[in-house]
DNA sequence: CAACTAGTCAACCATCAAGTTATATTTAGA
DNA sequence: TCTAAATATAACTTGATGGTTGACTAGTTG
């Protein structure tokens, strides 16, 4: 084991802790996760993310907005049609690392409700 | 490379986007990275964590609560003080792993800036 | 130019969530 | 038992946010 010495953790100042909770924050609501799914399968203009996720169509166009000024999309104009896609694919590892964590979570509970 | 065939994705359900997105929710909140943060070098009362975050102490607790609800954290009750540590500490790679989205954000923006 | 289409923006409303204050609960100790 | 300490909970206030509606912009087509 290599718990014998603590590891250096990097200091979490407020600013620090402000802007990566301002990512996360980004990624814990429902429609845009649906969106980036969607995407994941390669670029899509906003009207296809309309029919794909069922929304209204301003309501996509603001998510869209927020998942870009973060940094999650990319953009691309093409005549009077949007193209969003995928900025940096490892988001998704990010979702399945959460993914993870549930089913490990949920794991632990069955333990806990199996025992002696 | 393996990109010429589409990975097939696993399917979005509204139900586990919901779920995942919770996940995420929880972590977007500075006061609750600063709580994992202070807890990453090993268990701290609920007191301990008042003064290491110098927030109020209910509004302490109420965080304590959804990260422990969320499976963050786990809890050990000692006499009248209450102990919480990490339940998983994964977490961090997942914090660590947005701090990379961050960075790489910040040289995308530098590199188009930078262009002619 | 007029009409249409795709998308963005602004205003609005309803809901939610963070923080505070006060109160309840539980345990230790005099 | 009475008190004090540590934590949890409830009630409340206030700011943020998701969703909708409608106006506005910019291409496209007749």
């Amino acid at each position: 084991m290599a718990s014998a010495r603590q590891p250096a953790h990097p200091i979490l100042t407020p600013e620090r802790a402000r802007i990566i909770a301002e990512r996360f924050r980004v990624l814990g609501e429902p429609m845009r996760l649906a969106l980036l799914h969607a995407l994941q399968a390669g670029e899509r203009s906003v009207g296809e993310l309309v029919t794909a996720t069922g929304a209204g169509q301003a309501n996509v166009s603001k998510h869209l907005q927020l998942l870009y000024h973060q940094g999650f999309v990319e953009r691309r104009k093409e005549g009077v049609t949007a193209f969003y896609r995928i900025a940096d694919p490892h988001v998704f590892d990010l979702c399945e690392m959460v993914c993870g964590g549930i089913q490990e979570g949920l794991r632990t509970k069955q333990r806990a409700m199996t025992e002696v």
